[in-house]
DNA sequence: CTCTTGACGAAAC
DNA sequence: TGTTTCGCCAAGA
C-alpha cells in the first residue's frame, strides 16, 4: 500500500482515538515533516473511497475546520458525534480534545 | 521538467 | 481584528 509519503500520514491519522483531534501540523510533525502541514491537507483531500481514515479528526492549528465546502458541516457533525464540543466561535479546545492533551 | 494548486501556519499589513 | 503574503511540501496538468 505504498501510496507514497501519504502512507505515514494516513497511519498517524488512523491512530487518533475517537473523541480526540489532531492538527495538521501535529500530523506533519509525527510524520517527520513539521513543515509539511499543507501536505497533510493534501493527503486528506486525496482520500477516496476505500480509505477508512478518520480525516474528520484532523483540524487546523486554530482548532477550526478548514474545509470551505459543505465538508465542514459533515466534519463537525462527525466530531460532535464522538463527543467533541465546539466553541461559540466554532473552535475546538485543543487542550481538552487534542490528542496530546 | 516547469508551473499551478491546496482541507496549513506564522508573520506582515 | 481581518486580510494578504511568504514559506514549505507533494501532486496534477
Amino acid at each position: 500500500m505504498t501510496e507514497g509519503h501519504f502512507q505515514e500520514i494516513y497511519r498517524i491519522v488512523e491512530a487518533v482515538p475517537a473523541g480526540k483531534v489532531v492538527t495538521y501540523t501535529t500530523v506533519a510533525v509525527l510524520a517527520g515533516r513539521p513543515k509539511a502541514a499543507r501536505t497533510v491537507g493534501w493527503a486528506m483531500r486525496a482520500l477516496r473511497r476505500g480509505t477508512h481514515v478518520p480525516w474528520h479528526r484532523v483540524i487546523n492549528a486554530q482548532g477550526r475546520i478548514s474545509l470551505p465546502s459543505p465538508g465542514a458541516e459533515l466534519q463537525r457533525a462527525l466530531l460532535e458525534n464522538e463527543g467533541i464540543e465546539f466553541n461559540a466561535t466554532g473552535c475546538v479546545d485543543l487542550q481538552r480534545y487534542g490528542w496530546q492533551g
